[in-house]
DNA sequence: CTAGACCATGGACCAGAGTCAAGGGTATCC
DNA sequence: GGATACCCTTGACTCTGGTCCATGGTCTAG
């Protein structure tokens, strides 16, 4: 299969692929002689995974990491999991962050009038405010 | 004052302050024979509003919008609200998508015995499957 | 044989919000 | 007058995850 061909079964471009590929998450695949690559259909389902993954909110960086632990003999399902744990207590992190600016904000749009001059209106007044 | 005055008055560095000036967020000062930039007291207010606005999620480009509605004599505190109202629905929506991604990671880690091989993991093989 | 589709490389570019460095001019204190 | 701290500008760089481009080679169908 050649790289567009790859691309398109795995839903996504064909410089993704080749991003992958210089950032190590796929391997350098054989070239014919004229230099095409020449992917084994394998190459999809990594493909595939990386793409779910990004889903899961994964960044390429540590996704490379679980691409390593999979093909690595010694690794563990402990090693996978603690990675996962580890996004998981950042995702709940960034979550937190979210909401307590989202109820900052709550607040200062339920004073506002919503109409008269914008002196009247307290998310400006809560912004020029010392906290 | 001079600009290491200020931005130390409002918390920031003085690169961010020039590059606010760049951005439009903030009037540009006069200048000293030097070429120093002289700002009034009051700018060390606008600073210490994009730093808020910053907190409550807002980007550069929205801060800018508040700053420039503050202004005008014309806008009312509707086109305030009306801004923090997008914003609010914005941020909701990222806590949303935050939070069907934890909920599909804590899925998939539970399944995951946090011992023997990797072959074992339910998240690779999540990873791995299609949806 | 030729048009059109595909592939190769290297490098530039995007957003966002600054930070950092180089190379130089001032201001202030002792 | 010298040391030190401060300021100026321009421009490059950071990070992430790619996308787009120019230029040129290759493959396939009719």
């Amino acid at each position: 299969m050649k790289i567009g061909a790859v691309a398109k079964a795995a839903g996504i471009g064909i410089d993704a692929v080749r991003f992958y590929e210089r950032q190590g998450l796929i391997p350098e695949p054989a070239r014919q002689p004229s230099g095409y690559r020449v992917y084994s259909p394998d190459v999809i389902l990594s493909l595939r995974f990386i793409r779910r993954a990004k889903e899961l909110g994964f960044s390429l960086k540590e996704i490379s990491e679980l691409l390593s632990l999979e093909n690595a003999a010694e690794a563990t399902a402990a090693d996978v999991k603690q990675l996962a744990e580890a996004k998981l207590a950042d995702m709940e992190e960034r979550i937190r962050a979210l909401q307590r600016m989202r109820r900052a904000l709550e607040q200062a749009v339920s004073g506002c009038p919503g109409k008269g001059p914008t002196s009247g209106c307290s998310i400006l007044r809560s912004l020029a405010e010392e906290k």
